[in-house]
DNA sequence: CCACATGTTCATTT
DNA sequence: AAAATGAACATGTG
């Protein structure tokens, strides 16, 4: 699940379970997935701290600590947080347990997921060179950056040096909203057409945390709920289905048009 | 057994 | 330098 949305989810949900409240214990079930710190460092920084905030930008989740460490989260394919007393969850990576018996679980089936520990996520962001936030970039960043690019649209938009934030599920949602094929070219595109892109961008990414990033629950005018090998265009049609850039495309080749 | 899966990174080629 | 391609990572499902 995790593209933007989930992850903008996922904070929410760490927000109103895990803030203010003393970790009583670490426990890495799984070292493979912490980045540049060892376990005792890990488990030493966090002992008897609190979580005072977090912050999302693109698929990242920095959660900050007291003691002005930051832990950051990525949930590559398969992750998720779990907050519970009793009953887990399947794959745990990372459990702390608090004060108040309760535990928060990193959950990730795959191992794509990451950890990382810093005390400066500025440097952090410098070296993963990752472009603006997709909800928070303006249109004229936006602009300025994709008619500097000669590629495809669709790797551009899931490019995380470009936009951070888009993986390939909302990038076909967003090419589909916006009627542009997935193989067009970012610089065929003209002025009107980006500003649709951009307004479809924003506009889906917030539907999806709306809908709790459930994608195939997304009403019937999306393409999501339809994102399956029998699914038809919401318009009517079939869809079309091609790998771009090594990753599933699906697309509606009546109502996107391609430019090139 | 095979293909495929919401992601990232690296090597190789164009 | 940018862009395209394929493979690798780990593990589950159909």
């Amino acid at each position: 699940m995790p593209e933007l949305p989930s992850v903008e989810i996922f904070k929410r949900y760490f927000d109103s379970t895990s803030l203010n409240q003393e970790i009583e214990s670490v426990e890495i079930k799984s070292p493979e997935i912490l980045v540049d710190v060892s376990e005792a460092d890990l488990e030493d920084k966090l002992l008897g701290q609190v979580f005072v905030e977090s912050n999302r930008y693109g698929k990242y989740l920095f959660t900050h600590l007291f003691n002005d460490y930051f832990l950051i989260l990525h949930f590559g394919m398969t992750g998720y947080l779990k907050y519970f007393k009793n009953e887990g969850s399947s794959h745990i990576r990372l459990l702390l347990t608090f004060k108040n018996d309760y535990k928060l679980a990193f959950d990730d089936m795959r191992k794509f997921g990451k950890v990382w520990l810093t005390k400066q996520p500025d440097i952090f962001l410098q070296d993963k060179n990752l472009g603006p936030d997709a909800l928070e970039i303006d249109y004229q960043t936006f602009k300025n950056l994709i008619t500097r690019r000669k590629g495809l649209i669709k790797p551009l938009l899931m490019n995380q040096n470009f936009i951070a934030g888009i993986g390939n599920l909302y990038a076909d949602e967003i090419l589909y909203q916006s009627n542009i094929h997935p193989l067009s070219k970012a610089d065929k595109l003209d002025k009107e057409k980006l500003k649709e892109i951009y307004h479809k961008m924003r506009m889906v990414l917030n539907e999806a945390i709306e809908y709790q990033d459930k994608p195939y629950s997304l009403p019937p005018s999306f393409l999501l709920p339809h994102r399956h090998p029998k699914g038809e265009c919401p318009q009517g049609g079939a869809l079309e289905i091609m790998k771009i850039a090594g990753r599933t495309t699906y697309f509606c080749p009546e109502h996107q048009q391609l430019y090139k």
